[in-house]
DNA sequence: TTTCGATATGTTTTGTAATGAATAGCGATT
DNA sequence: AATCGCTATTCATTACAAAACATATCGAAA
């Protein structure tokens, strides 16, 4: 009776400021495009959501964030933009950071495990 | 500008047979209850879920692993009832153990994250 | 001072997931 | 063969989240 059918983990991970969901992996990536890109309206298309929940998304972890991550830059002939700012930046990177090694963790970990 | 909040780390984990999702925390709960109780419907109205509810995961379970979770006993003066299988005592056991694992290591890999 | 595209925000519509109610079938025990 | 409550399943309803639409505002650059 030994199933021996291969399980499949996955996992997800998040940062929360105190108590408060701060981002998960679809913040991380809406940052890094909002990074590449400079603006939030054009992460946003790239990312198929609506600019109002990017938009919505980006103002909540700057509320909760004790630093902004994204601040925004108006006018000009291009109509403005918005940048990722360095405590924006150095989360995303830490997140990335840690995504990768608990990957690397779990698929040791996984291994080894016999149903 | 360093950012000195605190950042917590959460993490869920998911079991796959495959590329279908097989079981989470919430279902693994279910399951503990479900062999506890000796019953899908007792489980349920412990975790304020509907029967219904707990019948399709149950059964979408039993489906996707290559043996059942769960099987039913129907009759008797009780009219019946349900019991975990050694299959699916395995499988919650191994959840349990891999996600305590990793709730260590982020501790200890949270705790170096310098923002 | 006009123009531009981007930010910022409210309102409405739509789609879908969760819930609730209702009921048929089961079969060991008595 | 009557009983019990648990499994199994359908259908209607509700609730909520996501999407769509609409529009006001901003301000550097031309």
């Amino acid at each position: 009776m030994t199933n021996n059918k291969i399980i499949n983990v996955k996992f997800r991970i998040w940062f929360f400021a105190g108590e408060e969901k701060l981002l998960g992996i679809g913040r991380v990536e809406l940052l890094e495009r909002i990074n590449t890109t400079g603006s939030i309206a054009k992460a946003a298309k790239e990312m198929k959501m609506s600019y109002r929940q990017a938009w919505q998304m980006v103002n909540e972890m700057n509320q909760r964030s004790a630093f902004p991550f994204v601040v925004k830059h108006l006018g000009g002939k291009s109509g403005g933009g918005a940048i990722v700012t360095e405590a924006g930046l150095k989360t995303i990177k830490a997140f990335n950071e840690l995504q990768e090694k608990i990957e690397f963790y779990i698929k040791q970990e996984a291994s080894k495990i016999k149903l």
